[in-house]
DNA sequence: TTTGTTTATTGCAATATTACGATAATTAAA
DNA sequence: TTTAATTATCGTAATATTGCAATAAACAAA
């Protein structure tokens, strides 16, 4: 008890519910409109840009590589980490599925 | 410590995550599917559709009310709880205007 | 090789979230 | 008023998330 019960939920749900999670603290907002912005990025920028500890944005930013949102190309003693696009438009179209039900359901109450 | 440090970000950005938390748990996503499929609903028609008990069911979308995605009319003893669907669009553009940084940029790495 | 720079990992503390049993509250019907 | 049905709240346990200090790892330059 405690735990979300994954599997009594579709993967479509499970699978939404993830994508959302990238965009669920205000940190990894803040991550990714940097990152559109100045479209590359290196870890010390965002110390700089936002302010959490380094190993605090450090942390973000694996999260959000782990869910394929962003990339990191090592450059020297530095990383440059941008967004995925490609992956950014999959999961867009995932989220906006979602978002977009209204469109044909009518008001009852 | 160990704390989301709101201050520290843009009300913008805080209101980003708070509305991308309604959708960053599979039972909110179940919900919010099943109420757009009936366009009606009662919390115990939830319990039986999802397998959570009806505390947890009831706590789920007392979250979904305070931010203000659905809501609730006492009917009888039972209350029909519903999307808020001017909300519900005033929610859909807020996610959709960060979702959409993508368009103006180009690739860089 | 040593030093400096930058990012990742570890370990820990604090708070948040998820889940449910027990129970309260509400209301319709008997 | 009592009973039945339905939803909300409380209390508690378990897990997840957030944050950072300390430290490790990686690499360029001296």
């Amino acid at each position: 008890m405690g735990i979300t019960k994954t599997e009594i939920f579709t993967e479509r749900q499970n699978k939404i519910s993830a994508l959302a999670k990238a965009f669920a603290h205000p940190a990894r907002v803040a991550i990714l409109q940097h990152l559109f912005t100045i479209e590359s990025c290196i870890c010390g920028d965002l110390v700089d840009e936002i302010g959490l500890a380094q190993p605090t944005i450090s942390q973000h930013l694996k999260e959000l590589k782990n869910l394929g949102l962003i990339k990191g190309n090592v450059e020297g003693t530095s990383v440059c980490y941008c967004i995925d696009k490609e992956r950014w438009s999959e999961m867009k179209q995932i989220v906006n599925e979602f978002l977009n039900q209204d469109i044909t359901s009518v008001d009852c109450c």
